[in-house]
DNA sequence: CCGGGCGCCTGTCAGC
DNA sequence: TGCTGACAGGCGCCCG
């Protein structure tokens, strides 16, 4: 499911909720998604009160009054429902399997947190004080943050051969797009998603820099984009989907006003991408 | 270091 | 009505 505007939507609609609170009940239905949780997962978790909740890239990270905070992230399909409570969800996807719950968190408001991840690409980690979490070690900057400027992006594809379409999927050069906002970020700019990274000049990168910081901009006030998973902590969908130019267009006409192309979609390092072969170069 | 490919899992949809 | 294959918002790991 989620890049970075689906992390923070759900981010934002689980805050209101849990910041303040303490968690009275942690159910923990399996001991791993990817990877193995922690042994005291539970143990940490209940009893604890949540300080805030963080995003960084496409992690949630929740502070805890413990000497460890909870580290979420919801891979392809993971999804995050609030029920209970008097600002708790109401139109949750009825489909969802609870088979697919992993983790239910409840607070002393009687509000619960279900974490559901079909594909169970999803991680759920502790992660203690002053520890280099191995997930969060290597990300590179923010990019809505003032450490992601039109240099570094230069910088960090200078030299490069890679298509600029898996340098921007890349997380240790900026840390948050995924397979959708790429594709927008570079049909926004008119870059051929195959173009070797080090072959954009300077002009290029700056737009391009620009047109990223937007998309995920204008992603998060629609809250994301729900193609089959993504949904806010209420349930209610994300709309950016709507505003999706190329992505998931193939056969569709280029919205540029009188460009005439046709939206083609080829394959890179597995993963489709689409563009119009008209304006982007 | 770089670039590319694989695999982890389940669900859905198109085509036969 | 099956069945089969392609494909899906990610990402760590392994190979040359």
């Amino acid at each position: 499911m989620p890049e970075l505007p689906e992390v923070e939507t759900v981010r934002r609609g689980l805050e209101p909720h849990l910041t303040g609170h303490r968690l009275v009940r942690v159910d923990q239905r399996r001991p791993n998604l990817r990877w193995p949780m922690p042994p005291d997962l539970v143990q940490v978790l209940t009893g604890a009160r949540v300080e805030g909740l963080r995003r960084r890239s496409k992690y949630i990270l929740i502070d805890l009054d413990r000497d460890a905070a909870m580290l979420l992230h919801l891979g392809m399909s993971g999804r995050i429902r609030v029920e209970g409570g008097i600002l708790g969800g109401f139109h949750h996807d009825a489909s969802l399997r609870a088979q697919h719950d992993h983790l239910v968190l409840t607070t002393d408001a009687g509000v619960t947190v279900t974490l559901n991840d079909a594909r169970r690409f999803g991680a759920v980690d502790l992660v203690r004080p002053g520890q280099d979490h191995p997930l969060l070690a290597r990300l590179g900057p923010e990019p809505l943050g003032e450490d992601f400027t039109p240099g570094v992006l230069a910088a960090a594809f200078a030299g490069r051969k890679a298509p600029v379409k898996s340098l921007l999927l890349d997380q240790r050069i900026v840390a948050g797009l995924g397979n959708i906002y790429v594709c927008e970020a570079l049909f926004r700019a008119g870059i051929h998603p195959a173009r070797p990274g080090g072959a954009l000049a300077a002009g290029e990168i700056a737009p391009l820099w620009g047109h990223i910081r937007d998309v995920l901009a204008e992603a998060i006030l629609a809250g994301g984009s729900s193609l089959r998973d993504h949904r806010q902590a209420s349930g209610e969908m994300g709309y950016f989907q709507h505003e999706f130019r190329v992505y998931g267009r193939e056969g569709g006409a280029c919205p540029t006003p009188g460009c005439g192309g046709v939206i083609a979609r080829i394959a890179q390092s597995g993963r489709s991408s689409w563009f119009c072969p008209q304006c982007q170069h």
